[in-house]
Order: C-alpha cells, then structure tokens, then sequence
DNA sequence: CGTCTCATTGAGCTATATCAACATCCGTGG
DNA sequence: CCACGGATGTTGATATAGCTCAATGAGACG
C-alpha cells in the first residue's frame, strides 16, 4: 500500500502517461497536467489482487494505465454479477458517495493511477474541464449500466453473447487494439457473470455463433474471436434503438 | 410545447417549489434561486404523453415536481425494460451526452420543471454546488442502476419482488409519503418491465408474500400493499453486502 | 350495464440452470 | 522430456423457474 511514496520524476509521470488520450486527464492541457501529478499516485496489483470491496470508504477514484479489473457486486450467498470490465483508460470511483458500492479486483497485472478524491475535487475548482469531463466518464458508465440491464432484462442468452462481443469489438476498435483476431479480457464464466448466465450458457452460444458461421474461434484458445460476420452478429444480438 | 413562455411570477417560482428541498436545487442558496428562476419553464404532461424519445437531442434536464414517469429503453421488437420510476423530486437528464439513451412516459398527470442544458451548465460556473449536486444525483442513478442489475442478473422472481417492494417503501419514507398503506406507482406489468419478469409471475409473487403473511393487499386494489413484516421481507430479498 | 383495463390463477412449455463427464492447456517437478 | 494436477472449456442429460397461453373476475368509466 505505497499509496503516497514520492516520486523523484513526478512532474514528468501524466505527461508520459499511457493513457493521456482516454482517461479524464484528457481534458487538460499538457500546462496543467502538474496539478493530477502532484495528487496522483500510482498502484500495482497482481492478478487477482482486491482493489476495493463494496462498502469501502471511497477515498479515492482510479484510472487504469495498464491491465484489467473487474468491478462487482456479490449477495451473502455467494452469487456475483459483473458491473464492469476496467481496461486501459477507464475510471473508476464515485465523486459524491461516501462508499463505494461495489467491489474491484484485478483480473491481470495491472497498473493503476490513483487519485485521492479530496484534492481531486479542489482541482474542480481552477478546472471545470476536468469536472466535466469525470461527469462524462460517469455518464458514459450509467448509459453502459442501463444498457445492460435492457440486455440481462429483455435479451435472450444468444443475444446476450452476441451484443457482448460487438461492445468487446467496439471497444478494441475505439482504443486501436486489435480486432482481427479480438482477445477476449474474461473467461467464459467472467462473461456469464457479466451477461447474468452460467459458464455453459455462454459455451453454448459462443460454439452456435461458431457453427454458424458468424465467429472463429482458435482452436485451444477460447478467448481469441475471430469477427466473419459483423452485421449478422449485430443483428443476432437485436442492437439498436428502436425504429 | 410551450417551452419558452414567459411566467409573470418568474422569480417567485422555484422558492415557492414542491421540491425545493428535494431536487438539484436543493444545493442552492434561497438567494441564487432567481438564477434558475431564469432559465426553467414548467412542463405539464397527460398520462401516457411522451417527454422523450431514445436517440431524440438531449436539449434538457427535467426535475420532476408532480406525478410520475417511467424511464425505459425498448429492442426494435417491442420488448421493454423499465430503467426508473421518476416521482417528484427525481432527476431526469445527461449534462455531457449529445442524446438520451432512454424514453420516458408520463404514468400519470405530471409537472415538470425543465432547464435546458446550455444555460444549466453556465450556472455551474458560479455555483460549483449545483454541479456537484447534479453530479450526486447522476452517481445515485448510476448506484440505482447497478443494483438493477444485480437484481435482474442474479436474483430468483421472489427476490426481486420483495427487494422492489422495500425500495418502493424506502422512498416513500425518505419523502415522507404514507408507507403504513403504500400505493404502488406501477401496474403488474409495469412492475413486470422493471424487474426483468411477467406480469403474471409479479402477480404470483405478490401473491405468495401475501400468502406467506408478510404484506397484506388491499382487496380489489392491488395498487395498496401494508407491510406486515419488514424484516421477513428484507430476508426474502437477499438484500445487502455481503458479510 | 357493456366495455376496457388490470389482476389473478391454472396448465403446460421452454430457455436456461444444474449436474456430470470429458477434453485441453499450462505450469510444475521429477 | 514426460507425467501430473489444476484451471478452463465443451458437450450431454436432466431439472426447473419463469414464460406463454388461456380463462375468469373485479373496478372504472361512459
């Protein structure tokens, strides 16, 4: 927990940032970029590792400069529903809420930039861009949110699967990874927690998808996809706003 | 749509509010009101009149002073899912997105008290409050949201029932409405969109609360329930953190 | 009083969960 | 290099929660 350890380049660490373009540090000039420096930290997680857990006293809000996390909320028996996949670029973290309301593990080693949420709204004040822009990011998590209530409320498991690999592709497609061959961050059963259905579930639309036609998949490597047919998946998984 | 009429009251409008105490305004000083004053016009709405379409421009944010709306996304097919019931008080709106990502419905006779987007986001430059209360009130629809989706992705029909039932309660009591006989806000069916299920298996499983003894429905008005355990009730809807 | 909407209840159906077997990959240690 | 064990994924057989379809009743409203 080296959460305040100084560092001897501090000035110099957001403007080499990996993620300068995505995360919500880009919505200030490279001049301000010294006022996140002297607030941030950075943190490393193995995989696996907790990064915080539903009830937590939310001191801070985090960017992920490297790696992945999942974000969930479990009941007392066990049962966990996936909220959200964090990859490079994402934020994470509540502005006004005293606790968090889910909980964050690493899904890989990652990198993490912390930012104490405090001196984080003190920086709102001379910075109304970057207010607006965490404003964006939370709004951005809400539309993302309701969405998959529509898609776990309304859609069947095929559709489910399907829509859930056109966001992975989107989303590869926004940040420039590659998508000719997509790498999937979650296992089968992370995705049927994700999509609120089982491990075989999820196995069993992937190998329908696969026989149809509609998605490869590397034989020994369940998370490499191979996209043949975008619009026949797109319509597979009843995307859209309605006509 | 008469959105921009003049009112002769102006500024005796939003210190006279229903919801002063309620709404985003709530963070501002009684003497910054006239501020909003300027930039609100009221809206009234029929039940079953439309406030707005997915997709449509997101020229407003909407407090809701009177009645109730449904928020809800629909598949190009017709099937819908309900997002959030808007009572007054409640939220309704994105300050950083070009589009709604969602329609909403007036359920009953309703008043609105709208602010469009453009003037609202200058008034946040003199009133920092007022962003960070329309912030909180994003961040609790985004909580809102996730727990929707806890309970539609990992809850049994019964679960979800009873934990809709508690936080219909929980809302009357924080706005001091009558919780002893509460009155539902939606139909079955509507209840039914909401929570992931039929209309029938609502029904089913308000009628095993009630057979189980712990609510009471007032016969021939399945819109009044009495809480009779609330305890019992909050057990059957695996409420909580995890321990 | 019809007629409409809403709620309830029953009977059967089906999508998905559950349980179980097996395959594959990968790392570890002999 | 190979044998082993533990993840992970696939596939099959069966169970079941919740859906669909259908009938009926009870208020509300003209």
């Amino acid at each position: 927990m080296n959460r305040l350890q100084a560092c001897p380049a501090a000035a110099a660490r957001c403007s080499k940032c990996a993620v300068r373009r995505l995360a919500i540090c880009a919505a200030l000039e490279e001049s301000d970029l010294g006022e996140m420096d002297e607030i941030m930290t950075h943190k490393h997680l193995d995989a696996g590792q907790v990064l915080l857990l539903e009830g937590d006293y939310a001191a801070y809000v985090a960017n992920v400069l490297k790696g992945a996390l999942k974000v969930f909320k479990s009941l007392p028996d066990g049962r966990t529903q996936l909220l959200r996949i964090l990859l490079p670029g994402d934020f994470l973290g509540a502005t006004s809420r005293d606790h968090y309301g889910y909980s964050a593990v690493a899904l890989t080693d990652t990198e993490l930039c912390l930012l104490p949420h405090r001196p984080l709204v003190s920086v709102f004040q001379a910075h109304p861009e970057l207010e607006e822009s965490v404003r964006a990011h939370i709004e951005d998590e809400l539309a993302e949110a309701q969405e998959q209530v529509l898609s776990i409320g309304r859609k069947t498991a095929l559709e489910r699967v399907a829509g859930f690999l056109l966001a992975r592709r989107q989303h590869a497609l926004r940040v420039g990874n590659s998508v000719d061959p997509l790498k999937l961050p979650l296992t089968r059963s992370e995705i049927g927690e994700y999509l609120g259905l089982t491990t075989e579930t999820v196995s069993r639309c992937m190998t329908r998808l696969k026989t149809k036609g509609v998605i490869s998949l590397a034989p020994g490597h369940a998370e490499i996809v191979t996209f043949n047919d975008v619009e026949r998946l797109s319509d597979l998984a009843s995307a859209g706003v309605p006509a």
